[in-house]
DNA sequence: AACCAGGGAAGAT
DNA sequence: ATCTTCCATGGT
């Protein structure tokens, strides 16, 4: 067991909260804990992470086996080494002022892992939330695996021989299920490393994950954002962005480009923090 | 019933 | 290069 203080403001309930809209995330709001499925070193490891302090003043304990790499793990996913203070204040004197004060102190929590970011986003595309987690849930507890109650995403090697036909049969598209097993056996084959990116930039994340078959735009943006963390981006093909927009300057439709373009250049260069409040904003 | 959903590929221009 | 159409399936 370990104890971590961490520089507020920061909102675990509110990332409770969050966490717990998707079946696969163990999380008990009661306790305030939630358990968080780690591949450390290949291995995969469980910490069970509970809430004992504020927004104000947050603490937290952390259980399971713990070593050096799943603290500083837990640490960057959680963003514990990320204070948000300067980036409200950016907000505060911008359109986005309401949204920040409505939700402040929340931070980017990252997906629990890149592969899995991946993942998930190509299940999500252009599906409703309601049916993009049934769907990943299917997924993840026919092909995936359990360890002390928490389900991992099967690993590249395991969705590699996934067929197009067992997808199919929990309701994937032919083209969907073809991305996944497609994009699963470049990484098995280790023509791809998704835990390199991390050392890469932006644009050159966007350049080798684009060449991926079912991989564009939206779902780089949203790989550099919630895989590795990155702070400057703006996925404008989001539907949820977009209708954010919509709302908060009572547009009669949705932005156009050129709108979102404008809008944007004041929330530079934190536009990962203007994406995850306008998402906010409509939940 | 019609339109939408936290897109992307393939085809057309 | 940029614009349009088609893809698939559940939700509302």
């Amino acid at each position: 067991m370990q104890t971590v203080n961490v520089k507020g403001p920061y909102n675990f309930d509110g990332i409770l909260d969050r966490l717990s809209i998707d079946p696969l995330n163990e999380v008990n709001l009661a306790e305030r804990t939630v358990r968080v499925p780690l591949i450390i070193e290949g291995e995969p490891n469980v910490a069970i992470v509970k809430g004992i302090g504020t927004t104000e003043n947050p603490k937290f304990i952390i259980e399971g086996s713990i070593d050096d790499q799943t603290i500083k793990r837990l640490a960057h996913i959680l963003q514990w080494d990320v204070p948000l203070t300067d980036i409200h204040q950016h907000f505060l004197t911008t359109d986005l002022k309401e949204i920040f004060e409505q939700h402040m102190g929340t931070p980017l929590v990252l997906d629990f892992d890149p592969y899995r970011t991946l993942i998930k986003c190509i299940i999500h595309q252009q599906l409703n939330m309601s049916f993009a987690h049934t769907l990943t849930e299917r997924f993840v507890k026919q092909f995936g695996f359990e360890k002390e109650g928490v389900f991992f995403y099967p690993p590249p090697e395991t969705a590699a021989n996934i067929t197009e036909e067992e997808l199919r049969e929990m309701q994937f598209s032919g083209r969907k299920a073809q991305y996944i097993i497609g994009i699963a056996k470049v990484i098995a084959e280790g023509q791809l490393d998704l835990d390199a990116l991390a050392e890469k930039s932006d644009d050159e994340v966007m350049s080798s994950l684009i060449k991926l078959r079912g991989v564009g735009p939206w779902t780089v943006q949203n790989f550099l954002m919630f895989g590795l963390g990155r702070k400057n981006l703006f996925p404008m093909a989001d539907i949820g962005i977009q209708n954010a927009i919509k709302k908060l300057y009572n547009l009669e439709r949705k932005p156009t480009i050129e709108e979102m373009e404008q809008y944007k250049k004041a929330w530079e260069p934190y536009l990962s923090y203007a994406s995850l409040y306008l998402w906010r904003s409509i939940e």
